[in-house]
DNA sequence: GTTGTGACTTTTT
DNA sequence: GAAAAAGCCACAA
């Protein structure tokens, strides 16, 4: 199987298998990758990685938008989210993130 | 091989 | 409770 691939190879992965509606975190991204510390480092590869992927499906620990470099903005971030299906609270807040998200080997159980 | 950076996370003041 | 600092990992020069 391919697991020589870089780090960054397996976020864009990661990221392209987020289903619409879900949500993931950075550290658990990170996890995912092998590196439960590599957070900063999904973000670094999300600002320099592919924009085809659905980087607005990422967030950080406080379930809120983190890409205010990205997307014209937090707020054509919230749109975006929002776009996806994924209800944002005026906090730019993902509502109820927590049941929203997702892991790759659930892949995706039962989300109401 | 060393230094610097970053869309984060966690702990301490 | 909020703000600041340190810590951590991977990639680029």
């Amino acid at each position: 199987m391919n697991v020589d691939k870089s780090f960054r190879d397996k976020v864009y992965a990661l990221v392209a298998s987020i289903p619409e509606g879900r949500v993931m975190t950075y550290g658990d991204v990170a996890a995912y990758c092998g590196s439960p510390f590599a957070a900063r480092q999904v973000g670094q590869v999300a600002h320099f990685g592919p924009s085809e992927l659905p980087w607005q499906r990422v967030v950080n620990r406080n379930g809120g938008l983190a890409s205010a470099y990205s997307f014209g903005g937090i707020e054509g971030h919230k749109a975006a989210l929002q776009a996806d299906g994924v209800a944002v609270d005026e906090a730019f807040r993902v509502v109820g993130f927590e049941v929203k998200r997702w892991h790759p080997n659930e892949t995706q159980t039962s989300l109401l």
